[in-house]
DNA sequence: GTGTTGATGTATCGTGCTGATACATCTCGC
DNA sequence: GCGAGATGTATCAGCACGATACATCAACAC
């Protein structure tokens, strides 16, 4: 999953693990944040793949000026990706997997809406909605059946849940909604 | 996590593995799973450590009847809390780390907060309370900064995400509320 | 000038969890 | 008697986290 995040950063700008870091957090926001201990092996995995490539360090950059960030001073590595990185990464974000309905990868998929194919992103949606469903029948289910026997805080805990999981099926639903009309199936 | 979730669910009653693993899903709900890889490692990992102990197999139960669960047939391993676990589980109940304050911890808490001091919930509400306001405030600051810089999709899952982290704000504050009226504090 | 703080930046390690997989037994309906 | 599905224990590769370490750089203070 950090492979697509990935990808999917560097194919709007090079950037280095530090700042891929910020803005991944800053984009999956609460889905997601990623440590560098696996961003940092992810990077290399990639490079070794051939998907990403290191930008050369070029030694000293005597630019002078204020504010510009033509740097990359001793041990800065800038990356970006390679011609075959890019097609990998149309690749992936062509084909849907069970992946792409849990938390995580359903939050790094949404973030790369824009680049996917309309088809693509209402399979999603729609696979999405229809786990949450589930999840949220399942829990609404068990919560008719025990809720005489729990305590309090377990019963709060569990609405809560409920609750959130049935705004995510409604949102879900508006999502998919506005993409029909998008795009009405060539109906 | 794991390890004060079996702890907690042993001390309601003496449970097998398979068990323990459809409870813990049915308590924590949406906040967690918990698979069996590492269930198994975990109980083993307690038994070492004495919080735990297998009770014997009791090789034929000739026991007649119907609805009663006096078995243990051959593979069963039937675990129970020791006097050591039981001390041990309210040790965990009585402290509050900064793991109490994360998605997976919090859940866990509160899923056991009818067996937890109340001055200890309540710091954990807090903690809670602090650490999602935090949150939120963090996601309604970048979505101002770059809100013209963001597709329609990013921009859905932002203030989605958004809006979870409020509603679990004002969820919070209501426990809280209730919490400080059923138990004021010594005013 | 020099010291300290905080952001930037790369990197590793131990530990824990997941998802897949394997296999064996028990129960119930047909 | 037999297959299906729930019950039950167990392991493994891969991935991610949180802590930790360390080095550079800008800023501002004394």
């Amino acid at each position: 999953m950090l492979e697509i995040a990935v990808l999917g950063l560097l194919n709007e700008s090079p950037m280095h693990g530090y700042e891929l870091r910020k803005r991944l957090a800053s984009l999956l926001g609460a889905f997601r944040a990623f440590s560098y201990g696996s961003l940092y092996p992810t990077l290399r995995r990639l490079q070794e793949a051939g998907w990403i490539d290191e930008e050369a360090p070029l030694e000293q950059t005597p630019a002078p000026s204020v504010g510009f960030a033509g740097r990359s001073k001793r041990g800065k590595r800038v990356y970006k990706l390679t011609a075959e990185g890019k097609e990998h990464f149309a690749t992936l974000l062509a084909e849907v997997g069970p992946e792409a309905y849990d938390d995580e990868g359903f939050g790094t998929r949404l973030a790369f809406f824009a680049q996917t194919r309309s088809d693509i992103r209402l399979q999603i949606l729609e696979g999405r909605r229809q786990r949450m469903t589930e999840q949220a029948d399942g829990m609404r289910t068990s919560l008719a059946r025990t809720r005489e026997r729990m305590d309090r805080y377990t019963l709060q805990l569990q609405e809560h849940g409920l609750e959130s999981a049935d705004r995510e099926v409604r949102w879900l639903s508006e999502l998919i909604e506005s993409e029909r009309t998008a795009r009405p199936p060539l109906g």
